[in-house]
DNA sequence: TGTAAAATGTTGCAAATGCAACATTTGTTT
DNA sequence: AAACAAATGTTGCATTTGCAACATTTTACA
């Protein structure tokens, strides 16, 4: 994952900061961050500690949509903040820096060097979160459990470059990620490995095809 | 939509392609863009005309994926073009623009007034399809039909302000944007007017609620 | 280390949904 | 205007899936 001030050195950075009117906060363990955060369109980076994003819908169901750690970005330009279905929990204590996105234009720091740099973390940043958002949608039309298990094995295989891989989450978590139910996605995933489709042990996937 | 020249004379369009390498190609109706990209990351815009990204299953089953039209932008910092199961077809005559991803830092353009504001429009258009994507998420990952079709409907009445709308696409269009099947889509929605929860006339859809 | 919380595994059952196979209407093209 | 293609509407049925309600194991933490 690419960090926002990554191949950057620490005098530039804090150059880019002051420029961007960078405001750094530090918050308690659950504490909902988006309630303190202005109207102007900004960026928000992770500099130490994990958020995670949770809807909650009208009759009360809470449901995990995104989990953002250390060097993580988030901000109002690729999320509504103003909804207030939606809430950003701090999952440990959490030290975020915001900047805002107007002040990408500021004159002065566009003549530096190191902003070309930014610019272009920046949009590969973007750019992955697309690509991310493009594969949880491949999953998610797929009309099947089965399907959206295997398509989401056919990625961990893509990504790892190997057909055996441990899946970085949880089977918990994994079901909220298909959007299926956890205990239909065990019972599709034991009818795979009856029919010899793919082999497990804990979290390690060895899919035999 | 933002289109990636916006605020920008034609002018200094001219001047920023020139410096972008940019290409500009006219396909027919029904070819396939992607064969003919090469390996370096571009950005694609559509000057004229549409296409359509399709993807087929391992055993041939065809889905749509997007459409793109007129002045749209698609690209490999956010596709997999060198995915053998997606194709990008035209579905007229079309001409598309491409530009080199890595000429952006060209020191020539960085000095350019126009440059800032083409960069604004690229982080703009990307934000917005991450925006775009994280809706249709949000539909995806509802549980049953009912749940995706008021979630869809939420979306409109919102982008509208109003909970009276038309829906942009047919109701063919709708059941592969909400990955369900269409006679059962259909079903859901006289079920939806049984409870007296919506009205249609066509595709008028009025929100009751 | 003991205890609570979270994760995992399993199963019955009702409800939702994909699928197939139609009829009918609307739109497009020559 | 005729002919064809695409969109829409409808229904029966088998299958899939969510849900609830458990038991068991693993992990977190005080």
């Amino acid at each position: 994952m690419t960090n926002l001030f990554e191949n950057i050195n620490d005098i530039n950075i804090r150059k880019i900061k002051r420029f961007l009117r960078a405001t750094t906060i530090t918050y308690p363990k659950n504490v909902n961050v988006l309630s303190n955060v202005n109207q102007d369109d900004f960026i928000a980076i992770i500099d130490n500690g994990s958020v995670q994003f949770e809807s909650t819908d009208y009759d009360g169901n809470k449901s995990i949509i995104e989990t953002i750690n250390t060097g993580g970005t988030f901000g109002s330009l690729t999320f509504p903040i103003d909804n207030e279905e939606i809430s950003c929990i701090t999952k440990e204590v959490t030290q975020i820096t915001y900047i805002e996105y107007n002040s990408i234009t500021n004159d002065e720091i566009i003549k530096t060097d190191s902003y070309i740099i930014f610019i272009k973390n920046l949009i590969k940043i973007l750019s992955d979160q697309v690509n991310e958002k493009n594969n949880r949608i491949e999953i998610l039309t797929k009309k099947t459990t089965r399907d959206k298990i295997l398509e989401y094995f056919k990625q961990q295989a893509s990504e790892r470059g190997s057909k055996s891989f441990t899946i970085p989450i949880s089977f918990t978590e994994l079901a909220n990620h298909l959007s299926v139910d956890r205990s239909a996605m065990t019972r599709e995933i034991s009818y795979l490995k009856d029919d010899g489709i793919i082999k497990t042990n804990g979290r390690r996937i060895t899919l035999l095809y």
